[in-house]
DNA sequence: GCCAACGTTGGC
DNA sequence: GCCAACGTTGGC
């Protein structure tokens, strides 16, 4: 079971639409960065993620499932880029912000601080628990 | 609003 | 295929 980091500005898409959009999820569209697919296309159905507001926030604020693996984005005209499912699972009882990221000695290996602009990102198993640690999960 | 980082484009 | 120019992202 791997885990990911969706990176979202919340006036764009907020974890709150990600919440009111229910058990059925959303597409994820929009990526137009390879690496970024590279990794939509490496997760699974059951994969966890973490949903991250940037720019406002900057902060993770809940963790949601992958529930259909890629397929073609509609939204993409040259047809080569993909899309996943996922859906809000819950969120975390306390957000886990940028600035306290990089404070956290076994934190400063994660993408969010090596590849900051990468919008669709890889958590290792033992990033993904520091940090559910750190929001009280 | 600025600007650094970095991915993409396009001329050669 | 290289690399300069350009555009975009996103933290500050």
């Amino acid at each position: 079971m791997a885990h990911w980091l969706f990176k979202s500005e919340p006036f764009k898409w907020s974890w709150d639409m990600q919440v009111a959009a229910g058990a059925e999820g959303t597409f994820w569209n929009g990526v137009r960065n390879h690496l970024a697919k590279q990794n939509m296309m490496k997760m699974k159905i059951g994969d966890t993620g973490f949903f991250y507001h940037s720019n406002e926030g900057k902060e993770i604020v809940g963790i949601v499932e992958v529930i259909r693996e890629y397929y073609p984005d509609h939204t993409d005209e040259t047809g080569k880029f993909v899309m996943v499912d996922i859906k809000a699972v819950r969120p975390l009882p306390r957000a886990v912000s940028l600035a306290e990221i990089k404070q956290v000695p076994e934190l400063q290996t994660m993408s969010l601080l090596t590849s900051a602009r990468l919008s669709v990102q890889p958590v290792t198993d033992g990033e993904w628990d520091v940090i559910l640690k750190r929001a009280g999960a």
